[in-house]
RNA sequence: GGCCUGGUAGUUCAGUUGGUUAGAAUGCCAGCCUGUCACGCUGGAGGUCGACGGUUCGAGCCCGUUCCAGGUCGCCA
């Protein structure tokens, strides 16, 4: 005969109205007190925990023996009756009632766990992912995969009733030339030959338009060996999705429908529709940076047209250069920073390689800034109306290359608006940035790279540009942004042969290598390609942000460390020399 | 690859100008306790101060090297 116990309930959910119920609950100890021959035990499962109570006269005594021997994680069963309490705990959800226990199975007893099974711990992130199967017992760590597998329910739900079709793509595929360096799986059956893990589903995505599906979507692994981040992961989730017959517009529409439906369902957050668009330039001139956090002000403005030929040699030769002055102002904050802030904001900013700060502190009654003696005073109250400066501001200045500029003001504003306080993160600033370039220019290179890849449509007005004037062309591109970041991006398509060969080719790959890449593309696009385009969006890093996380790894249930390695299982491991053999692979090359 | 921060008890941390036997909290162990819920009381165990080397009469502390972790820049079509 078994002796586990049958489940009647779990234990978060019991509440007054059970009162008298007899239950049976299944869990761990998260604490037992032993007050002499009346013993308290708190009893956890993923809904919550309950307190039950051992006592002479209620329990049998084998019960109340096993009981005094409870320690914290040992795995037990009781059974019992809901009772109310004689002393209410108003902070626990079950605090009105307690079991009273009967009957107690001790499933099985546990060491003294290395870490606290407790949310508020701060446990070194060594132990946390060394012992995960631990802290994924932490009441917060479950509800954040609990919320995480709603919002993967709603958005099938949504794509569902949108006429999306779930198709799953292939983790073997094609190792490909352009971007991101991939994960690469040795073929056994064909010596010397590599598959990659997917980027991303791209290019069968295309396929599928192709064959006619329509309407797409997937919640996609995808996998990329580039350095970790604490919004990034080697191996992510993605909320896939691709339709045909489609511009901009309408992937944008169905994509806001989409947010307004998770926002609503899982959040019960009202989106208004439509989401608020600017352009890929818009957000760089007025917030530095392509996925602007726009909770707050601090905007970017222009100076080159007041300070150029100016005294001030790194402001006037940074125009020479082609270069740029921008600055922002930190509102009423002049007293508020003082030199050792302003040094700091100088150090911080040197990451984005920007080689200082100007600032000017405005008071009632005088201008106070290094770089003042350089400025007649005409000169500089006319720098302070490009800023609306008002008695109490302060205003920060970078000169350099334009995106350096961008870089150092966008992280400033934002770094800024952080140690203000001014970042709410119960405001959801969700917007589209637009019109994205096509192409990046890399000067280490000498060529241009795709910005998005290299399947995105440029706009049609500007397709005499590619040959002409290439980092002038905008195109097709869209990004989804919530408070600074990126949940996702798109694009409408290449359908054509010809444009998506002249595509190929401005990026500098020879016909052979288009050929052997992406041949199957070119050709397939030969028998009748619909118009399409797609998105994709970051599950993990959506799930992040609306959880509050700070990092992936809270709402990843085995995430990697920033090494990229698995602290519980310790892959990637060494293979034998058999599979080596087996494979094909003779040695491994030194690191140096 | 660069930069920043950190590494001291099972855990989280403190450790002054370099000076006796390295502390606290919590956890753990034993005993007591019938209304606790951060239970309480009494007692106890628990340390290669990340590693190696150097300076010094003397190093947790200073110097060098290195390892590990986190954050970040580059990178991430």
């Amino acid at each position: 005969m078994s002796n586990i116990l049958k489940r009647t309930h779990m234990c978060g959910e019991l509440r007054r109205e059970d009162i008298g119920k007899e239950v049976c609950l299944n869990g761990w100890v998260q604490k037992s007190r032993d007050k002499g021959g009346l013993v308290f035990c708190d009893l956890r499962d993923r809904t919550g925990i309950v307190q039950a109570i051992f006592e002479k006269g209620v329990s049998s005594d084998a019960a109340l023996e096993k009981a005094t021997t409870l320690r914290s994680e040992f795995v037990v069963g009781i059974k019992g009756t809901v009772k109310e309490r004689e002393a209410k705990n108003k902070d626990m959800a079950t605090g009105d009632i307690e079991i009273f226990v009967t009957d107690l199975v001790i499933y099985s007893e546990a060491d003294t766990p290395p870490i606290y099974i407790k949310d508020d711990d701060n446990v070194d992130e060594n132990l946390r992912l060394k012992y995960r199967y631990l802290d994924l017992r932490k009441l917060k760590m479950q509800q954040n995969l609990m919320f995480r597998h709603k919002l993967a329910q709603a958005t099938r739900q949504y794509f569902d009733q949108n006429g999306f079709v779930e198709i799953e793509t292939p983790i073997l595929v094609n190792p490909t030339p352009e971007g991101a360096r991939d994960y690469m799986v040795p073929s056994r059956v064909n010596p010397g030959k590599f598959f990659a893990l997917p980027q991303s589903p791209q290019q069968f995505k295309q396929m599928l338009m192709l064959s006619g599906f329509d309407r797409y979507m997937q919640i996609a692994r995808c996998f990329r060996d580039e350095d970790l981040r604490a919004d990034r992961q080697p191996e992510f989730t993605q909320i896939d999705l691709e339709m045909s017959f489609v511009d901009v517009d309408d992937v944008i529409e169905m994509l806001e429908g989409y947010v307004k439906h998770v926002f609503g369902g899982v959040m019960n957050h009202q989106v208004s529709l439509p989401l608020q668009r600017i352009t890929y330039d818009e957000a760089m001139t007025r917030y530095g940076s392509d996925k602007p956090d726009t909770r707050f002000g601090f905007e970017l403005k222009h100076l080159n047209h007041v300070v150029k030929g100016c005294e001030f040699s790194v402001f006037a030769s940074a125009i020479e250069a082609g270069g740029d002055v921008r600055g922002i102002n930190i509102n009423g904050c002049a007293e508020k920073f003082g030199r050792k802030d302003l040094d700091k904001f100088q150090d911080a900013i040197k990451a984005y390689r920007a080689k200082g700060l100007a600032w000017i502190k405005v008071t009632e009654t005088e201008v106070t800034s290094p770089i003042a003696k350089f400025f007649s005073e005409e000169k500089m109250k006319e720098i302070l109306t490009v800023f609306d400066a008002k008695p109490g501001d302060l205003i920060l200045m970078v000169a350099d290359k334009p995106d350096v500029v961008f870089d150092a003001l966008g992280f400033l504003r934002r770094d800024i608006a952080g140690k203000l306080g001014m970042l709410d993160n119960k405001q959801y600033n969700l917007l589209w940035v637009t019109d994205f370039p096509l192409y990046e220019y890399s000067e280490e290179d000498d060529r241009y790279y795709a910005k998005h890849h290299p399947f995105t449509s440029p706009r049609m007005e500007d397709i005499p540009l590619m040959d002409t004037n290439p980092i002038a062309v905008k195109a097709k591109a869209y990004d989804l942004v919530l408070n600074g970041f990126e949940l996702g991006g798109g694009s409408i398509r290449i359908h054509d042969k010809d444009l998506q060969r002249k595509m190929f080719k401005t990026l500098g790959l020879s016909e052979e290598e288009i050929e052997e890449k992406f041949g199957f593309m070119i050709n397939a696009f030969r028998y009748g390609t619909p118009p399409h385009g797609g998105l994709a969006l970051g599950l993990d890093r959506l799930a992040m942000l609306l959880c509050g996380a700070e990092n992936i790894r809270e709402v990843i249930a085995f995430p990697k460390n920033q090494a990229a390695t698995c602290l519980l299982t310790g892959a990637p491991g060494p293979a034998t020399d058999a599979q080596m053999n087996e494979l094909y692979i003779k040695s491994i090359a030194s690191k140096e």
